[in-house]
DNA sequence: TGGATAGTAATGTATAGACATAATTTGAGG
DNA sequence: CCTCAAATTATGTCTATACATTACTATCCA
């Protein structure tokens, strides 16, 4: 129970903003009257106000208060775990077959291969993920080896590719797009579907600065996995 | 360009941390070493600190110090926009047909309905979200009456229960599921396409406080929607 | 009436110091 | 050599104060 001052006061307002208490626009007390509510100093009302205002959850603007702002429509986070550990989390054993792994240089009429590596070579890797030997998804991934020299000599036979660029590459901004698509003969074959079988299709780019590092598509049996996203504290 | 100490002291580190300068496990100065480096007070560094530990980019420990945090939570942003704002950016007419509208009591055996609104009414809302009259997803909706009474009066023949929640019910915690399955009989009539055709599935869930406000299920036709989530600044 | 100007109330940033807390290192005693 | 206690070090919290910034309010003068 011995909980900071400043954490006790932010979180009597979280609390009252979360439970509807205190609805979108609704003013807050100054700092002043706060530091009289808890009998504190200024910066400690600060730093309560400070952090809530980091979480989006107030807006403060100056000589006018600090008010319940709106909640931010429709941004919601994502969690994209690791393949690997996912499948490890259920229970289940993880394997990934490399099926094909080649160098070559971008062709310049796929505009997504040159926006990634520019006019440097690629590394494409295809393969499929496997939970207790089903497999779960099938990925096409292409690397730009001028921005990631060292995964030329790395053996990606039996090891998740996306694993091993979490661990070794920082990125810095990533964009993935996410649609149901029916699986192609190719992806059929891979994932034991029948063609037009519906499938989670991610695609997803990484960046570091302004480099390119990674392309990949992953297409997921459809009745095998799904995605969570949440908004707000965590819920069950 | 007037940016405050305390910021650039954070965004310093921010970029060193992201640009993988300094890798997980690397140790930052002591607080004491950053105010001579900044020529500034303990309380700014702090300030500083404290942001980045907020934003899980560092752990710090007593007597120890501050070190660069381990693995990367690969969490993204998922920008779920209203769908009648979506299709008027794309310059198509957006259209609602309201096919089926009822009040009833949950079904007891039915858990996500009990978890909704527990032993409170229930308003049932079925309908087709059209653009420029070509059929972009199926909906079927259920509101907890209890907690929002004033929906029953609503006529949302026309207009989206999705546009009218949003703007009318302030909520605090959402939960998102995305999958892809395959169109049945119902869906597949709504959308006018064949059975068993890929679709973008999408369940929403959402709490004020601890109170169940709806849920919603959306099947969109594959070929014509998908997400975009994005980490980092804009690219593109 | 209207418009510049001074006042004022709120947040924003920063300082210098104090004491609390936790973890590691060191040292004393067995 | 081991163990327990003390010193050390770095972070965590808090105070009291100061001045900056911003935007709203009121006033004065044309």
């Amino acid at each position: 129970m011995k909980q900071p001052l400043h954490d006790r006061i932010r979180s009597d307002y979280e609390a009252r903003i979360l439970s509807g208490a205190l609805l979108p626009g609704a003013r807050l007390p100054t700092e002043l009257e706060l530091m009289r509510d808890y009998a504190c100093s200024r910066m400690t009302v600060n730093k309560a106000l400070s952090a809530l205002t980091a979480a989006g959850l107030i807006d403060r603007r100056k000589r006018a208060g600090t008010f319940v702002a709106r909640p931010r429509v429709h941004s919601m986070v994502l969690d994209v775990p690791d393949l690997e550990q996912e499948v490890a989390q259920r229970g289940q054993r993880y394997r990934y077959d490399l099926l094909r792994r080649e160098v070559r240089m971008p062709d310049p009429g796929t505009a997504e291969e040159t926006l990634l590596a520019g006019a440097g070579p690629l590394l494409v890797l295809d393969g499929v993920h496997h939970a207790d030997d089903v497999p779960l998804a099938s990925e096409q991934r292409l690397i730009s080896l001028s921005a990631v020299p060292e995964t030329e000599g790395v053996d990606f036979a039996g090891a998740s590719p996306g694993a091993w660029l979490l661990k070794h590459v920082p990125w810095t901004q990533a964009e993935t797009r996410i649609a149901a698509v029916g699986a192609d003969r190719a992806v059929a074959a891979g994932l034991n579907l029948l063609p037009g079988s519906p499938c989670l299709l991610i695609e997803r780019r990484t960046w570091r600065g302004d480099d390119g590092i990674t392309l990949v598509r992953q297409h997921f049996v459809g009745s095998a996995y799904d995605l969570i996203a949440t908004f707000g504290p965590a819920k069950g």
